[in-house]
DNA sequence: TTTTGAGTTGTTCGA
DNA sequence: GTCGAACAACTCAAA
């Protein structure tokens, strides 16, 4: 009897801390088939800068293990069929909690199941996967608070150590797909090792002061851990163990920042519509703009506003955005230009190469006032104010911006109060910020009490 | 069962 | 310039 095992790499690109391989080395004492399949529902809105890390990913891991199996296809068909082909008895993955995900790994399981192959379902992307923790009346929690609280309580697992002398299954050539829309842009270093390389320097040099400087997106002082987690390159209950031996105000801001991204999967968990839907219901009576062309310049980076303009060229150059300039050009674009957030949230997930479903839709809802535990609605980011409270020295925006690179200092942040007027080339702010923060506020008013 | 208070990444205004 | 209050409404947990 066949003892050969299929393990099926999704969002767990890594070989340490990887429960569900472990499995699979576990029920695959002849050989363990590595297998990837790049989903064609997955494939098309991933956009270039996540389908080129992706794929430079997967070559890393490839060369790790000898030979990954990359297939490009429906997973149903793919999965099932490099199953039979291996002779394989179970094939292993860990839970996708997504709306598409999960949907398409009971399809999978089904399909398998016809042929007598068994899913396998051991760990999950989080340190704490949806739906684990409840409030005591057995319902989720709606608020971010209570639940980091009780997250922090239930506790998770520590990391486990990468099997040694897998039976690797060499099952065909595989070379990776040559694939379109695949865009040459420079990318963070991808892959398993080069995520822990980036980890360690960080716990050593950055970690200490995150709690301050993790608001500055001119200085270099987040960890850049999300694409890494976005693929698995490591777990988050590697991240939190190392956290536990460097404690620090930063350590425990990291910690809550760990948190939000459990707490986002778990809201999408149980409110799967909510990614594309506003999880406050009476936010459908909203009376929106359609986007037009200033959504147009929001997306280009040309609003006239240098911080929202840094933020969306640094999106376009590099497929990643510093977290509070997100929040700066989401609430721009939300409370300023009176643009549904979806249509930020769907541009956002064609450029970020970090790009992670729960955490766009309900990041972008927090801004908009329409998520669980989302900002009130009076909380309109001014982007002078923000920017000179986060970027105070300019450098930030002159980095991306380069009509402004000849203005010095702050002064950068009001281009039209330079006495020789907005520098060539730049544009004039498309909108009065003060103008539209009561119209936005007016806005809020009326669906509040109809 | 009911009450109370804390929470949540901001801005503006007026003293 | 600095500081506190106001800007709502609601979840959650402790009292």
């Amino acid at each position: 009897m066949s003892r050969t095992a299929l393990m099926w790499f999704r969002r767990d690109l890594r070989l340490a801390d990887n429960p569900a391989l472990l499995e699979a080395v576990r029920a695959g004492t002849d050989g363990v088939v590595p297998l990837f399949v790049l989903d064609d529902r997955l494939w098309a809105p991933a956009g270039p800068a996540r389908r080129a890390y992706l794929i430079s990913s997967l070559a890393d891991l490839s060369d790790r293990i000898g030979r990954l199996h990359v297939r490009r296809g429906d997973p149903v068909h793919e999965v099932l069929a490099a199953a039979q082909r291996a002779g394989a008895h179970t094939v292993h993955i860990a839970a996708d909690y997504g709306p598409y995900g999960s949907t398409r790994d009971t399809a999978v399981a089904t399909a398998l199941e016809r042929h007598g192959i068994q899913l396998v379902r051991t760990g999950s992307p989080y340190a704490v996967a949806p739906g684990r923790v409840v409030k005591s009346d057995g319902r989720p929690y709606s608020v971010y608070s209570p639940y980091a609280r009780a997250w922090r309580e239930h506790g998770w697992r520590p990391p486990v150590a990468a099997p040694e002398g897998v039976p690797w299954v060499e099952q065909e050539p595989a070379i990776l797909p040559a694939l379109p829309g695949v865009a040459p842009m420079t990318l963070p270093e991808p892959g398993e090792a080069a995520a822990l390389r980036r980890w360690s320097a960080y716990l050593n040099t950055g970690l200490a002061g995150y709690d301050e400087a993790r608001n500055r997106p001119d200085l270099d002082a987040t960890s850049r851990m999300s694409v890494h987690l976005k693929w698995g390159e490591v777990h988050p209950r590697t991240l939190l163990a190392d956290l536990a031996r460097h404690r620090s105000k930063g350590s425990e801001v990291y910690r809550r920042e760990l948190a939000w991204r459990d707490f986002y999967a778990d809201v999408l968990w149980h409110h799967p519509e909510s990614a594309r839907e506003h999880l406050r219901p009476e936010f459908s009576a909203m009376p929106f703009e359609p986007p037009g062309p200033a959504f147009d310049q929001w997306c280009a980076g040309r609003t006239g506003f240098p911080i929202v303009d840094a933020g969306m060229r640094q999106l376009l150059a590099e497929g990643w955005m510093h977290n509070r300039v997100r929040m700066i050009v989401a609430s721009f674009l939300v409370k300023d230009l009176h643009v549904e957030w979806q249509h930020g949230a769907r541009h956002f997930m064609a450029r970020l190469v970090d790009g992670d479903q729960a955490s766009n839709a309900h990041g972008w809802q927090w801004v908009g006032g329409s998520g669980t535990d989302a900002a009130p609605y009076f909380r309109v980011f001014n982007p002078v104010t923000q920017a000179e409270r986060f970027d105070p020295a300019g450098d930030y925006v002159r980095r991306y911006v380069p009509e402004l690179v000849g203005v010095a200092g702050a002064a950068v942040h009001r281009p039209w109060r330079l006495s020789g007027g907005i520098p060539g080339g730049y544009p004039a702010p498309i909108v009065n910020h003060a103008e539209q923060r009561r119209v936005a506020l007016s806005r809020y008013e009326a669906i509040r009490d109809p």
